[in-house]
DNA sequence: GCGCCGCTTTGATGCGGATCAATTACTTCT
DNA sequence: AGAAGTAATTGATCCGCATCAAAGCGGCGC
């Protein structure tokens, strides 16, 4: 037992993992209750971000992992030449910086788009303790499948010739993985800008509009701003097929 | 090389990554030689592949991760409409089958471009032997992370709204991947069609047709069917970069 | 309140790449 | 060598999205 300031606050910094809304999405899932206190005293710290707030930057050199605990938060990298890619928006639950490993620095920058916050994991601990615990190892590899995944999902959606199905693809799978945090898949809040979308779809801001236009016209979807409300998924899901 | 069932042949066989090529690239870089051992035993087969022969389909069952020994594949993804897209071009020293781990299930299909050989790698030893060796954890996570960075470049490329740069950035990161396996960087031998090239940067093949045409004309390229020779990398760059 | 500023929508136009179609080059088999 | 089949090139046309431009809408400070 390390002592602190009082005894109380201990306890609350050290079972955090154990009350987390997430334990079962993140890196605790099927970890028994002595294993998930080894997470909880891997995380170095868990930071607060607001809108805007940039988590790490391109470039810079990578000591540690990041898993979302609340908010959300956007990718993107820049090319020489100076040309922006979103390359992704990640919710809760959601492990950060792993592309850095390969070259032991940040590959692409990470950007708050809500008040958010995030558990941070130095990566030399995280590595020593998933030796020692099998379970976490899996778990850990299951994340970051998740996350290869995902981006998977990207290149095929940014394969579609047809705009709209890009859209309707986009906002079916984001009401998927809003579902999988217990929230509902019907009623979106989209926290990125058109600007941002366009990108992440690989077109510009004014067609994003357009669709979303075309998409309420349709009768599959309510637009207000960036609240947007599914009314026919299964339409949505046939339009992302082309 | 040829094996036999011979038991004199049994020191070849176990002793193949110390000898093999990639080495540097591939799982042992890093261990010493008692551990590159343990690698080799983990290894369950090395597996040939001829032109078009499918290492895993998607849906299939996980149970291995796979290390291009020699060769080429392609991964390729459909959707539920029937859309297919190709994921990646993969080659030696590349990890396959990793998107896998979430769900248990192959999410797409590995298929080689030429004739090929495969080390195949059960994910449960891999497991056990990466918590005992911590350099391989180690560079196992490094070459995960390689390829989400080259999930990463695939979706920049296909973000580019000039599809000329997506093809002078295709090649100039092929060129790129070329020269890390030792091989010459100016002269490319691809060895997908049109149509999966075409597939894979977003494109229908009559216009990556037309591009190779109009780079070769700007002096750029030297196209002859799937020869190409990089005349001019800087200028490539460029055309690159919008 | 009013004005300012960023974000989003809506409109008009032009171009780049998809599509349809035909020809050519290369490979393989007999 | 010739035939047949596949891969790649080249051509003509059309449509969808980018581009340029302007107006609407919210949020926020003065």
């Amino acid at each position: 037992m390390p002592v602190t300031n009082t005894a109380f606050d201990l306890d609350q910094v050290r079972r955090q993992c154990a009350r987390c809304d997430l334990r079962d999405l993140c890196l605790p899932a099927g970890l028994d209750n002595d294993d998930v206190d080894r997470v909880d005293q891997m995380v170095a710290d868990r930071t607060g971000l607001a809108v805007g707030d940039v988590l790490y930057h391109a470039g810079s050199p990578f000591r540690a992992l990041y898993v979302i605990k609340s908010g959300a938060l956007k990718t993107q990298a820049v090319s020489e030449g100076g040309e922006l890619q979103v390359l992704g928006f990640h919710l809760p639950g959601e492990i950060l910086g792993f592309d850095a490993l390969a070259t032991e620095r940040h590959q692409c920058t990470a950007e708050a788009l809500e008040p958010s916050s995030v558990c941070r994991l130095p990566y030399s601990e995280l590595e020593r303790i998933c030796s020692a615990v099998p379970g976490l190892q899996r778990q850990f590899m299951r994340l970051v499948s998740r996350d290869v995944g995902d981006d998977h999902d990207h290149v095929a959606m940014m394969g579609r010739n047809q705009a709209i199905s890009r859209l309707a693809l986009f906002l079916h799978s984001l009401s998927k993985r809003q579902a999988r945090l217990g929230r509902s898949p019907e009623q979106l809040t989209l926290s990125m800008s058109r600007s941002d979308l366009a990108n992440y779809l690989g077109l510009v801001l004014e067609t994003v509009s357009r669709l979303f236009g075309r998409l309420q016209e349709m009768g599959l979807i309510e637009v207000r701003r960036r609240e947007i409300k599914i009314l026919d998924m299964a339409g949505l899901k046939e339009v992302g097929d082309c």
